[in-house]
DNA sequence: TTTCCTGTTGAGAGCGCTCCCCGAAATTGC
DNA sequence: GCAATTTCGGGGAGCGCTCTCAACAGGAAA
């Protein structure tokens, strides 16, 4: 491994020049700068980050915090993130929680900024020790409001707004609604349903709202409530949901979306092994890179300007998935 | 943020010292130990990783390398490896493949080990350079026999043995196989299959295999080649096709496990929202965090020791799952 | 008593980089 | 043509640690 010395000596020049020339410092002549460069290219050398870090005081580490990382959603964003870190100078370390050790002693000295991914995966408590740690969080899918924080998040009021309108766009008037778990994103959803029938001059009834809880079985077994209301649309609060539905509606001939359309949530499509061919269903998915994109850059902006970009709550994408839809080939 | 100068002057030794209390040395007296701990243990004091590094040239950083890291199968592998390292003194970093960049060139002065996750997410070549340029490499699922690599894989053979002899015990005669695709992986669950029915004086029937492609609708679409075949037992090369084979049994009135038993491999019962509570299926589970484990600890012998431990073959543990079946909860 | 250990400690140098400060050279203004 | 700037490059110090080497007790051996 080449140093700075090596960098110096070949090039003719000052071990400190050949740190400016890699700091892209102003005070550099054009020409010797591309002189330094060049012996750096075909030495191949990239600057020690112990080094570094040691000098600048900085770890150049950015640390994921997550209570629930491999799970297939969030798995799929720390995999953005990872990617778009990887492009700067930072890199990532996933930080699994261990109970019962102070998650603040633990990564205080060892990473420049924390990224939260799921909703709580730390108190606030937690988070405003780090803040008073001079350490940036930058969190998403949370709504804690403290003032340091970027908050990154899904527009689940307007995504839905978007799906009912598409609805009724179609001309569907008796559109039902599968509603999550007493949590702020699947409220949020419901009140988007509500919004998009009122704005529409469509009456919003109780009983085209199926209180569910988010899983797959339970909303099999019960969705014969919805059934009986003659609806000739669904807007499932996800995607688990509508497939709960569509599963009771095959059983009952009843065919999608020829007989009722449905509309679910966080296209699930890629993570099921057991999404089916056949199925016609339109999701709302998440725009996983713009939202990685978005938080690395709100972490850079805190991180390198002191700077808080604003919270922004990203609209899902409307999609419809049909026969085309990819499967995980993994193995297993 | 306090420092090795900080706690010799508290505790009136030398930085020497305290480095050798930290690092623990043999050569220092008892009473003085106990009194460096106690004032890094009252300062909450943590030795700077950058520092570290730089003194020792090394890392402590472990470079986690997959084609695929965000499946459910490869980032569970992941979690429980990121976890066993973070019991030691080093750190993980997730590394995404970058077409055209070299992988050696971005990791090299980077890490002090890699760890492969999936078949083939290096060439051997690339294997090579690292292990010529001093960074020991530990492989999963790969069987390339470079002498210097500690290759920890999924005894598909054994594990297969092991579940078709199950189903013989059970009373089984006519047991068919579906196999997945031309990969050593499934190659050995065939061979594991055919030579638990050789050893128990059964013949081994080109007929009662299908060749499948580890896909869930295509098995599903094939399946009605091995129902007319009478079997009473089927071992299935991987959880996702035998969920194919039981969509078809299910559509025909077989039931599972009354009229057919089957066995999968892989064990997705919690990687699926979709699995259903009422089936009743057994599945060859690997044993994941002791392979994390193994892992884990092959590195650490290259790292520190120099030495090679020996290549593992982790058995896959047999389990029945039924409506007691744990399902990933997750909203998205 | 002197010498030689052995156990324990301290001091110095250096890891590879950044950053501040200062001087030399180049450029400008008069 | 000379002084005043500006631009550019070099050297020193230091980031927080490890590691080698030397020193210094105090006890054992001679």
């Amino acid at each position: 491994m080449s140093n700075i010395y090596d960098i110096a000596k070949i090039s003719g020049v000052s071990r400190s020049t050949v740190s400016r020339v890699l700091n892209n410092s102003p005070n550099v002549n054009e020409k010797t700068r591309r002189q330094v460069l060049a012996v750096i290219e075909q030495l191949g050398y990239t600057p020690n980050v112990a080094a570094r870090s040691l000098a600048r005081r900085k770890t150049y580490v950015l640390g994921i915090v997550s209570d629930s990382l491999f799970t297939p959603y969030s798995s799929k964003l720390a995999g953005k993130i990872v990617e778009a870190v990887s492009r700067t100078d930072y890199t990532t370390v996933l930080c699994p929680l261990f109970p019962g050790r102070s998650i603040f002693r633990t990564l205080f000295g060892k990473v420049d900024g924390i990224i939260e991914l799921n909703y709580n995966s730390l108190t606030v408590a937690e988070k405003q020790e780090f803040i008073d740690g001079g350490i940036p969080v930058v969190s998403f899918d949370n709504k804690t409001s403290l003032s340091a924080i970027t908050e990154v998040s899904i527009d689940n009021y307007y995504s839905s707004y978007k799906a009912t309108e598409y609805l009724i766009r179609q001309g569907h008037r008796r559109i039902g609604h599968i509603y999550g778990a007493p949590y702020f994103t699947f409220d949020e959803r419901l009140e988007g349903y509500r919004k998009a029938l009122e704005d529409n001059g469509l009456p919003f009834r109780e009983e085209w709202v199926m209180r569910g809880d988010n899983i797959y079985r339970t909303t099999y077994e019960r969705a014969y409530q919805l059934i009986g209301q003659d609806l000739t649309a669904i807007f499932a609060g996800s995607d688990i949901m509508a497939l709960g539905y569509m599963k009771l509606a095959a059983e009952l001939d009843i065919r999608v979306p020829e007989d009722v359309s449905i509309i679910g949530f966080d296209d699930i499509s890629n993570d099921s092994y057991y999404f089916e061919e056949n199925m016609d269903i339109t999701t709302l998915r998440q725009p996983m890179g713009d939202i990685a994109g978005y938080i690395v850059e709100a972490m850079l902006h805190l991180l390198d300007k002191g700077e808080k970009l604003p919270n922004k709550a990203f609209v899902s994408e409307l999609v419809r998935l049909t026969a085309t839809v990819r499967r995980v080939g993994a193995t297993r």
